[in-house]
DNA sequence: CGCTGTCTTGAAGCGTTTCAACACAAGTGG
DNA sequence: CCACTTGTGTTGAAACGCTTCAAGACAGCG
């Protein structure tokens, strides 16, 4: 990892692309309603980093004491279970961020960050936020918000888990990918990224796909890219 | 229900009992950092209620516009899972409160909330606790703090659904619910509940606290009762 | 006491995992 | 450009864990 201290987020990964003079913090759901001196403030309190492919950004039993907001790849969430089996939790896309579990507690962290792709990210102390949190309150609403939009998704994931079965599941994690009134999805990771995300295996992933092609709710156009039939029968499996 | 609005929680579940003088908010994590005079702030935006046995706080579908904090009975949290299969997410003992989901966006409950005992509860509006949290930020910190750990307990949660069969996740669960350098524990909930809460069947859970018995794990001595032989063994499971 | 609900036990069936083999695609070096 | 390697995805068959349904045991409560 390479890292650098101020200005805010000056490596190529956040700042101007794209999106014109911006740095990385204005893409940040919990900081965009700010105003312009506000930013400049953080930005004083926010640093970047670079990640290779692969690298690691932290590991369960590590301190926690960092938040990490992505600016440009992809990142990798995950935990492994009690018997040393590993489960996806969630993939990070820019503007998300990471490490926030145990920011507030003085805790360590439980679960995995790597990055799929080469990434930018933004880093802030726990000290830092916390100061800015006080001093901001509406900052902390933006990220209860957050916060509380995450634990209804976990929720309903651990539901989905003690009561559906596996092609139940995969049914209405292809839904959830489903972009609003197109019916093609690009799945974004493999197989066996799949299964680990929907708790099973990639061969069970495999046959549950062939199966509800067979049942003429969708139709496979690659192993990646597929599409969606029959909606509402997905819904009712 | 039977409501009542002001003086905070003056009806006989929350006023002085085994705590003298005291009234349920100052036993709420949350509110139980602040001076004096907030207290007495926050008590006149509080209202409170009270159930019977068995009574509906909120369902699934429902506006989530209220914050609910127990302060005395039992409290049964629970989904519905797509296919209608019921899973209970947590019980609320005194202190701790519930709604908060929904209470940062606008957004509709998906779980259900029901009295398991005659109960006690103080209800907050959202408009009236949002105030409170720009006005304090201090409180979003607990809040925040939490959240935090309710998100980090439904993950772990979800990840054993995903990694592990019913013996572990007894097991581990068996383990969460033994108190500190002691060796029994009392479940509080019946063989069906725990069956919903641990995603599987209450004969399955019947036969697994079999299986640990043989294995020489624990030792069942009551339905509701058991001692652990083996913390050691369980963990690994 | 008998009723009702909770818990247990048994046997059959089903969904999923596991392991092994194979197909296929992408990337590398001769 | 082809052969080779490596990784990813598929397919088949057997084994396993769990659920389901049905029946019986037990406990709590009128």
């Amino acid at each position: 990892m390479t890292m650098k201290k101020n200005p805010a987020c000056s490596h190529g990964g956040c700042t101007a692309h794209e999106s014109g003079e911006e740095s990385c913090i204005s893409r940040v759901p919990i900081f965009n309603h700010l105003e312009e001196g506000q930013m400049e403030e953080i930005m004083g309190l926010i640093h970047s980093a670079s990640y290779e492919k692969g690298e690691v950004l932290y590991r369960a039993g590590e301190e926690a004491d960092t938040l990490y907001i992505l600016s440009q790849g992809k990142v990798r969430i995950w935990r492994l279970g009690e018997n040393g089996k590993e489960q996806l939790l969630r993939i990070l896309e820019p503007g998300d961020f990471t490490g926030e579990t145990a920011l507030f507690q003085e805790a360590l962290h439980e679960d995995y960050a790597s990055a799929m792709t080469e990434a930018s990210i933004c880093t802030q102390r726990r000290e830092d936020f916390r100061t800015l949190l006080l001093k901001y309150p509406s900052i902390s609403l933006k990220v209860l918000e957050e916060f509380s939009s995450r634990l209804g998704e976990s929720e309903k994931r651990a539901t989905r888990f003690a009561t559906e079965r596996v092609e139940s599941r995969l049914a209405h994690h292809l839904l959830d990918l489903l972009p609003e009134g197109k019916e093609e999805i690009t799945l974004p990771m493999s197989r066996k990224d799949l299964a680990s995300y929907l708790g099973t295996t990639p061969e069970t992933i495999s046959r549950k796909l062939l199966e509800l092609e067979a049942g003429g709710y969708i139709r496979q156009l690659s192993s990646r890219k597929l599409r969606i039939l029959n909606q509402e029968g997905l819904l009712h499996l």
